[in-house]
DNA sequence: CGACGGAGTCGAAGCGCTTCGACAACCTAT
DNA sequence: ATAGGTTGTCGAAGCGCTTCGACTCCGTCG
């Protein structure tokens, strides 16, 4: 293992210089520099991660906290988790990776004992009990989600209520006048999940303004919960001819399902599916779609944190505009009913 | 933030006997060893984990190393690094999430600054690259995943041979005679992933034993990539009657077309499919399958490093035994062909 | 009854780095 | 020519913890 102070021995200079040449905190001749550079690469020396996070109370780590549960949207949280670390990378950060077992008490351990400089929380509930902690410590934090109350909290996500709105407004201009929302499980309205309750609110007040009619059913996923949602809603509201899908192990099933029943799509009825472009490319029927940007919402809350830790001013609250893409899975409600 | 001089003072000890309170290396006194504890709970203490590590020379930072591409079992992988992490923190470990970016560099960097005691590699190729680094580091690791050379190594692994072999077995058993494998991309196999080329191993060993017929397909997810591979499978073999579905994004597709084309499931052509549980129950054919035991693999492999950091002996390769679940889209073949 | 060993505690020496103040050497402006 | 500022470098003081050796009590054994 070696260590600096071998380093600045081999280049004939003191430890701090070297120092300094690896921080760039003080002004380094080109001499020097190129000196120490090169006993860096020729003794192959590593900082020690420890001893520097000691020295300078920073250990360049960030937290990410990701649910335990896998109940759903599990692909979006590999790619965001994957876009935080990679777009941490570039920062200098590595990444921690914690499970939302802990609960707030991860929130503790990792503020407590500095293994880390911030934070990255995913799926935030309304009122997390993990919020108190993270407004009370001056570590800085990004939720990647929405929470009730946001003040004093950095967030980032995408608009779901807007992403809802979006869906309707598409459904209201083809004509369509009773509309069906599949949803996630039952258990995600249930600790109110955020975005799922915000999706929601936005498709039914925009429904409201335009004259629609919304029918709400949470799904487990799956092909035989699907069938059974299904014929509910057809039960309920035979007119039903768009619909809302928020929940990516619904969507195949659902396509499914109608092509048995003899339903078009998009002829007989519309789908609209919130769910990464992926899925929305590789279902059956190609899905016009509102994409979940996992990747950018990683990178988003990384780059708002990073500013955070150097001090800049950050926005509070990022929403990122939701974009609807048409494909193949909506189409003109025919008159004809 | 509190150290352990204050929580010392607090208690009326010394520094160092606070800390062999914590860390249980000498006996201390019932007495002594309460008042420190209550004076710890007090203060709200928490160790600085930079300066034990630099002290100790040990992070308690398990370094996890997941593939950067999303393009094959993204569920199983999120599955396995929550396992990873749930795990290690039974063990008194966190983990250090670090994407396949870096590749090698990743694993000189984390080694030679010991921000991490140890890694796990994820999504291993046959001759993977990080391999030499890591048998030339005295740093403990595990692989998920099998190479082609496993000396020196530790590896937990399903026995993807087994699995190939039972896939062939079953579909033998109940007299088909053609079988197709509809495999991952065509990128895994380039880069020879172990478990993709092994699973193909076992089925065509097993099968020329038993007189069986393999085409083997590789096939990007989704729905129009897999009706290309469907019509050629059955141009070439249209005698086909077993299918082997190692690739999650293509089993709801295959299903869809096999329904379209009047091919019923299981009277008609048999399915087995290589994938976790989850999948296997929620398609619209409960599928027969092999399931991928992503928690199981991840424990695994964390209680594999925690036994070489712990400084016991451990295999060298642990292989988990494939389980075939027999569901309902697998049937005897009809003698009438 | 003195020597011995274990249990319980303390002090001090680092672990490898950052960072502050000091200082020498040099350059400018007056 | 001299005061004042830069620039480049060094030494030393920690950061908060672990760990080693040493020391003090006791109880125990021969």
């Amino acid at each position: 293992m070696v260590t600096l102070a071998e380093v600045a021995q081999h280049a004939g200079v003191s430890a701090s210089t070297v120092s300094y040449v690896l921080s760039g905190k003080r002004s380094i001749s080109a001499g020097t520099r190129q000196r120490v550079e090169r006993s860096i690469q020729e003794l192959g020396y590593h900082p020690n991660a420890g001893a520097r996070a000691l020295a300078s109370s920073r250990s360049n780590i960030i937290a990410l906290m990701v649910p335990l549960r896998t109940d759903m949207y599990v692909p979006v949280m590999m790619e965001i988790a994957i876009a935080v670390a990679t777009t941490a990378r570039t920062h200098g950060y590595d990444v921690l990776l914690l499970t939302g077992e802990e609960g707030p008490d991860a929130v503790r351990r990792v503020t407590g004992s500095g293994l880390a400089d911030a934070m990255i929380l995913m799926d935030v509930e309304l009122a997390d009990e993990r919020l108190p902690l993270l407004r009370g410590t001056d570590q800085p934090s990004v939720l990647i989600g929405l929470p009730a109350d946001t003040s004093g909290l950095t967030c980032v996500d995408l608009d779901f209520r807007a992403t809802g709105a979006l869906c309707v407004e598409h459904l209201a201009m083809l004509g369509h006048r009773d509309i069906a929302v599949i949803g996630e499980a039952p258990a995600v309205y249930e600790r109110h999940t955020g975005f799922a309750e915000r999706t929601l609110d936005g498709l039914r007040s925009r429904a409201r303004e335009l004259g629609l009619r919304v029918l709400h059913r949470p799904c487990e996923g799956g092909y035989d919960a699907m069938a059974a949602t299904l014929a509910r809603v057809f039960d309920e509201r035979p007119g039903t001819t768009g619909f809302v899908v928020q929940n990516e192990s619904a969507v195949e099933p659902l396509l499914s399902l109608l092509r048995q029943q003899g339903r078009a799509v998009p002829e007989d009825v519309s789908v609209i599916a919130i769910c990464p472009e992926q899925v929305a490319v590789q279902a059956s029927v190609r899905l016009t779609s509102v994409a979940i940007p996992a990747q950018e919402m990683g990178r988003r809350a990384v780059e708002q944190l990073v500013a955070k830790l150097e001090g800049r001013d950050t926005e509070e609250v990022v929403l990122l505009a939701p974009e609807l893409t048409v494909r193949t899975s909506t189409g003109p409600q025919s008159t004809a009913d």
